[in-house]
DNA sequence: AGCACTATATTAGGTTATCTTATATATACT
DNA sequence: AGTATATATAAGATAACCTAATATAGTGCT
């Protein structure tokens, strides 16, 4: 069974391409295996194989000291090019992996990124001189994507799904209040029966998002039918909608704490509504997070606890 | 005594880099292998072992077609300037081998070249259009020099001596005759006996040559003393000092040719003289000459014939 | 979710490469 | 020539590496 093997590698390995430089460079096999580390066999071996591999002498043993044929030089040169290639390659390589080792990149959706994302890494920011987040906002199908490309390492995302190559962290149930825009009819009260949004005229997320399934689902099963007016992929401009069409929605209640405060948005507690707006944190199953994203990740488990109902 | 073997070569070789190389263009283990000829198996471990001898992953295996990782990108663009390089590198030795393949190097002693070579050489590139002679005259010291150095392939020079690295082919046994100025008394006959020459003016080659060394033994063998004026290292010298001194000098007979034509010089016969020029042939031994090399060898040896008595 | 299809990893067995040590040979120096 | 040093070669052991066969993992489809 000689014929299978027989493809068997033969090539020019890196290591004897040194030993060769070394032993050019020193003017002698001895020295040259020495300083690579090997024995002057062994070096003797290397050289032999590699001019038999090549097809030409590289060089002329019959002098002491050894003398480089022509051809030999020319290789020497070529092979200290090539070395110091490789080398500035895994030094660029190297350089990179360390001078990434203290990021992390952050994706989240807008409504919860823009309320409190922004807080929480100014504060990990500040405890962590050394390590810089990035924090970007998207389309959920965009974290996502993100996350899968290796553009980010977390994401941020409400009910989130672990995928093939994503897993999963709960983070924090946020829970979901009645907006209204203020001195609409349902906000007079602090807290309303949900059943009371029967035939309300209303501003929902858009149809492809799950929060938007999961409180169609909700109405379908308590038989509540609302006025859809229009939809939005993002709270923001729900948040607007409520404002310029006398409508309400249903949305997490840490998302409109800064237009409650100023008066923008009245938020009224509904009862019998046990929705709750899951978020958590996606990242890549089987990717070595480098030590600061993984830092920041117990960060964000921490800090989540502050808001909506802790998960873990 | 798994110790001593321990560093054992782990490193990376050319082949498995271009199995890299080809696998992340192919986006696929299976088709980078068969591109390369080699198994699928065979490209998987390869890689692995690439992987764990650099210490960062190269490849997302978890992908379909495979992802390749920010560090493999960067290593796989190195890679490929590094293969480039090498073939680069070999191109140009072969190139250069082949450019150098139609030329040969010749170096002579100026006594032997100046009268016949540069015929020789003139002869040989009109029968052999390809091939060039380059024609370098040394003083005999420089010529060995010169073919040690690997400066000329082949060197012409009289009373050769192989030595270490030196190869010999006597090329021909040169006729050395009297010659004097015209009208010197020894010039009336076409032939003398040697013994005439005792106590008469005398140019000699320089103590230093084998030549000078030649005929000084055999001067004293038959007790004859010559009045030496001077002494120079090269025949044509030697030549224009005859002229000027009224002197003599014993001298290889091809090497006076042209003069005894023009009666610059007149040309004796020494009876009783059977001391001849060896001129040989010397070249590198071990070393492979290049095929017109070779040639030139040969057209040497057949036309050494036409001059003075062939030794081989 | 499960199934079929394909791609990659792993295992096992056998061959080759390549290391080491010890020894022989070649080169240089005096 | 003789000695000292440098390189090649030999022999033996082991790691490396290939192939073939098999297991496992990923994708896309129903």
């Amino acid at each position: 069974m000689q014929d299978l093997n027989s493809g068997r590698n033969t090539g020019l390995n890196l290591q004897a391409i040194g030993v060769f430089c070394e032993v050019v460079q020193q003017r002698s096999f001895s020295r040259g295996a020495e300083r690579v580390g090997v024995t002057q066999s062994a070096a003797s071996q290397q050289i032999a194989h590699l001019e038999q591999v090549l097809g030409f002498k590289l060089i002329d043993r019959s002098y002491r000291p050894l003398q480089v044929t022509d051809e030999g030089e020319l290789y020497y040169k070529g092979c200290l090019q090539i070395l110091g290639e490789h080398n500035r390659v895994l030094d660029s390589i190297s350089r990179k992996r360390k001078s990434t080792s203290g990021q992390v990149r952050v994706v989240s959706i807008y409504s919860v990124g823009l309320h409190t994302l922004n807080e929480i890494v100014r504060n990990y920011m500040q405890e962590n001189p050394g390590s810089t987040v990035h924090l970007e906002y998207y389309h959920p199908r965009k974290v996502y994507e993100a996350i899968r490309n290796d553009e980010a390492e977390v994401g941020v995302i409400s009910y989130p799904r672990s995928g093939r190559h994503i897993e999963v962290l709960p983070w924090a149930d946020e829970e979901m209040v009645l907006a209204c825009p203020p001195g609409h009819p349902l906000s007079v009260s602090k807290s309303i029966d949900v059943s009371k949004l029967a035939g309300v005229n209303f501003v929902g997320f858009d149809k492809g998002l799950t929060i938007r399934k999961e409180i169609d689902k909700f109405f379908r099963g308590r038989e509540i039918g609302v006025n859809i007016l229009s939809e939005f992929d993002n709270i923001e401009t729900i948040k607007q909608a409520l404002d310029i069409s006398d409508a309400v929605s249903i949305l997490p209640r840490s998302g409109i704490e800064r237009e409650v405060e100023r008066g923008i948005i009245t938020e009224v507690h509904l009862d019998n509504f046990d929705l709750v707006r899951p978020v958590g944190l996606i990242y890549r199953s089987r990717r070595d997070l480098s030590a600061t994203a993984g830092e920041f990740m117990r960060f964000l488990m921490t800090s989540g606890s502050a808001r909506g109902r802790p998960r873990v």
